[in-house]
DNA sequence: TCTGGGGTCCTAGGACCC
DNA sequence: TCTGGGGTCCTAGGACCC
């Protein structure tokens, strides 16, 4: 938390809708929904016409067909208009200051700290920001934004957010609580149906019922990370920087099929054009992955994950689809799938790789390979048994087995021969009864 | 009423290493 | 004679955000 209000967050009001009643006329003063029209889409943005008969973001498209009034107008998003929108907005938030953080299309935060603003007293703000706004609106076309200024990334963001539309709102320092304690949880950053509702049992509606929940009791409910962030939110203690750029973690693409598909052919030709686009958009960037997730969700909205990572990172789409192939596979598609997904995470800078990668057949994991421990220790220094990899092993439970892996009183063994289907790999403690060497095997 | 698409971060258990 | 434990990687799932 600073001492001078100096983070910016900036909002675009009813964005998508917005730059639609902009470019059509005839839409303005009316309902307008734009999102995913089918019969399976979502709302991605009301117009605030709309949201009065109760439309709202992330909801059905076809609840809020049966909530607004006839004459609504229902359209797809058109991503480019709303690109070149916001690149003007972004533009004249640099004028601001060099440091600005685009969170997404229609919003971003601005550390007015590395800029031309040494006044940070309410008035001389104000006047500066309300200028901002009048430009935002002349150089979009007439569209309207809300600000909120504090010291803080959270102080600012929830400022934004409490006088929509075309509101600017600014917490002088040390007016933080005075904000927070009569708000609703839910405004908290990372507080959502489910924290919020889980609060709500315990009897904290409000930013003021959190804070007198302690810290032992959040963590112990929460969890350390999330349990510990609450109660550092609930007093508007927040240091996070705004940051101008960041590295893509992971990289993916998914459909939800008008109906759920079935016919492994129609699903593996999807998986293909996925896997393209997810493999071009990591050649952009100029990264290779080691980790292919593939993702799908049954008519029952239960959905599943299952990945796999490869021993280097590669950027070769023969190599990636043939991983992505094994996954689907693996997967039950036997009653029909709602959506189809594919990522990429574990990414590496391209540069750093060797192109030999490329072409490189995943290793399956042998004896000789995985292990270098020989003799077993057992901590101590002392040497109960000696297990060497490879050896063979007999087991009560399991039959036959190999030794896989040893160390520090432990044997790592897989139960697997030359004519019985793999089992598990298990690690005992050395000297566990149990197992015994035994060599060469009876195998069966 | 029937739930998009693109992400981030966290947790938890098992394997594995030391 | 008996006894662990910290740290990391991998995988799966879930909450959350825009």
């Amino acid at each position: 938390m600073r001492s001078r209000p100096s983070v910016l967050h900036l909002d675009l009001d009813a964005f998508f809708a917005a730059v639609e009643q902009r470019d059509k006329p005839s839409l303005r003063g009316k309902p307008v929904v734009v999102g995913g029209t089918g019969g399976r889409g979502v709302v991605a943005t009301a117009s605030y016409e709309a949201r009065k008969f109760g439309a709202r973001s992330a909801m059905p498209t076809a609840q809020a067909r049966r909530l607004c009034p006839p004459g609504t107008a229902f359209l797809s998003p058109r991503g480019a208009a709303y690109r070149a929108s916001s690149a003007i907005v972004m533009q004249l938030l640099h004028d601001l200051s060099p440091t600005v953080e685009q969170v997404s299309v229609d919003e971003a935060y601005v550390d007015l700290a590395h800029g031309d603003i040494t006044d940070f007293a309410v008035d001389a703000l104000h006047n500066r920001i309300q200028r901002l706004l009048g430009e935002i609106t002349e150089r979009t076309g007439g569209l309207t934004a809300s600000v909120g200024i504090g010291t803080s990334k959270q102080i600012a963001k929830i400022g934004s957010d409490l006088d929509k539309p075309n509101g600017l709102v600014i917490v002088p320092a040390g007016h933080e609580n005075e904000v927070l304690g009569p708000l609703p949880v839910r405004v908290l950053g990372g507080v959502g149906p489910v924290t919020g509702e889980r609060l709500r049992s315990f009897g904290v509606e409000t930013v003021a019922d959190l804070q007198r929940m302690s810290v032992t009791d959040l963590v112990s409910i929460f969890g350390e990370s999330h349990g510990r962030g609450l109660h550092e939110m609930a007093f508007a203690r927040d240091d996070r920087p705004i940051v101008t750029e960041r590295e893509a973690k992971s990289i993916s693409a998914e459909e939800t099929f008008p109906v759920d598909v079935a016919d492994s052919t129609v699903l593996d030709r999807e998986l293909v054009k996925l896997v393209e686009r997810v493999t071009a958009r990591l050649q952009e960037h100029g990264h290779f992955a080691r980790t292919m997730t593939i993702k799908v969700r049954h008519g029952d909205f239960s959905t599943f994950t299952r990945s796999e990572s490869t021993l280097h990172p590669t950027g070769d789409l023969a190599t990636i689809l043939s991983v992505a192939r094994r996954l689907l596979v693996g997967a039950d598609t036997a009653a029909g799938l709602r959506l189809l997904g594919f990522g990429v995470s574990g990414m590496s800078p391209h540069a750093q790789e060797r192109m030999s990668f490329e072409q490189e057949e995943v290793e399956q994991p042998s004896p000789e390979a995985a292990v270098t421990a020989h003799d077993v220790d057992d901590g101590w220094g002392r040497n109960p048994q000696t297990w060497t990899p490879g050896a063979d092993v007999r087991h009560a439970e399991h039959g036959a087995g190999w030794v896989w892996g040893s160390g520090l009183g432990r044997v790592t063994v897989r139960f697997e021969g030359p004519t019985t289907a793999p089992g598990p790999v298990r690690t005992f403690k050395a000297d566990d009864p149990q197992l015994e060497h035994a060599g060469p095997p009876e195998w069966n």
